[in-house]
DNA sequence: CCGGGCGTTTGATCCTGCTCAAAGCGCGCC
DNA sequence: GGCGCGCTTTGAGCAGGATCAAACGCCCGG
């Protein structure tokens, strides 16, 4: 059951989440860090859960945006793409993101699993009220938003700026950076996405993904273990490479 | 006086901001739209009012993020840049655009001054107050917010995955949307930027700026008034050279 | 009115990463 | 356990944009 081991990878949580792994519960939601047990219930109670298959979108540019939603378990990519069909993943998301917020009507990207998943899913209008009425979770909120930006940010510089070598070498840390830090040198970081997908993450080819990664591995800096994870070998290599902002 | 005619330029406002220029005016800041007149002055009793020359900079990568600010007149550049020089420019900010909000205790980008411009600043722990005690402030904030991550998300498939025309066409129609509709046809597009801040906005060299610029006019598509204007003549040319999303 | 400097334009050449092509291989299905 | 499809790897050649270099021109100061 491959799926499940990755699912089980992705599992791992992100920094600022406080509380271990218990299957991505809905309690460890990021937006959760600033509630009481019985704010936490209250919006537990708005919510709907729902189980997606591998590669079900949740969301497509243009759809009227009338829910926004909690990863709780698996991984969903984010993407824009042109009429032409290029295509770029703007982030991948694990267990405790948010996603789904919008400025207008209507979403302005695309949302798919890239395993299968599970997501808490609210009413966009009654999210919004149950902000109105929990200002410290709209604070939370713009906090998150905020972190969003400056993710965004760094990955504007990794699109405009850097080599593929370093796209690619950035993109591994940040990948290792958000996978909890019990699979580092014991289990492999799991890795997913396609080859694809971590092109149209990091603004190359297919072909230029396999052939850096191809030289990261015959330099011994890092270890492919199949096709979809990655063992890190040498840390501070991969540190100079990615041209550390 | 060529600084004060751009700056006059750049007051025109966004699409968002209902009140006209009255010289871009404290009331006017995006954030204002959700107060009334009193809350108004209890948010403008809290600001300092700065008055910045050309190239100044607000805040730059690892400064203490003590203050947020709304910029009221000229432009402003946030960026990003690696420890070679290297630089990406996320964005240029017009009058009533906020800036200065971090989700941790500092500053993720640069941001400097394009022309002279004016200011106001609030401590961070004071404005931080103000929204608790106002939520329907704090929900306008993550609007913005939002926003600016569609925004953001628009820049990274720029980046990522336009070639350079299509990058420099996406750049001037945005410019132009952004500035006051009464400046089309009449007036010329104002840059305030110099060729090296778009390369660094577009991810491309000053070179590559400028034959695009070049091609663009050969093409009867654009008009260069001097340096540092263009007369857009072709909409409907550049909008399909732009490779609408 | 002239001279200097910086930002911009233009030209020639180079190189990184893309395109096109084909072989390899791992996984899932039967 | 074997087969076939789709993902991945590898190779050869190409091209878009970068780099290096030099001329232009605008703005400003003297």
């Amino acid at each position: 059951m491959t799926s499940t081991a990755s699912l089980h990878e992705f599992c791992a949580r992100r920094g600022d989440v406080a509380t271990p792994c218990r299957h991505c519960g809905a309690r460890e939601f990021n937006i959760c860090q600033a509630l009481d047990a019985a704010q936490q219930d209250k919006l537990l109670a708005l919510a709907t859960r729902l189980q997606l298959g591998k590669r079900e979108r949740l969301f497509a540019a243009g759809d009227p945006a009338r829910h926004v939603y909690n990863l709780t378990e698996g991984a969903v990519s984010v993407s824009r793409s042109l009429a032409d069909g290029r295509r770029q993943i703007l982030g991948f998301l694990l267990p405790g993101d948010f996603l789904g917020l919008e400025p207008g009507e209507s979403h302005h990207c695309d949302a798919e699993t890239l395993t299968e998943a599970k997501v808490c899913r609210f009413e966009r209008t009654t999210f919004e009220t149950f902000l109105q009425d929990n200002p410290e979770v709209a604070l939370r909120l713009l906090r998150i938003a905020s972190s969003d930006l400056a993710q965004a940010a760094r990955h504007e510089l990794l699109l405009g700026r850097k080599t593929a070598v370093e796209r690619i070498a950035t993109f591994l840390l940040d990948l290792r950076d958000r996978s909890g830090a019990r699979h580092l040198r014991t289990h492999p970081l799991a890795l997913p996405m396609t080859r694809s997908e971590i092109a149209d993450y990091t603004g190359l080819t297919i072909e230029t993904v396999s052939r850096v990664l191809g030289r990261l591995r015959s330099g011994k800096v890092i270890e492919l273990v199949g096709a979809s994870a990655v063992r890190v070998l040498d840390d501070e290599e991969l540190e100079r490479l990615s041209g550390a902002s």
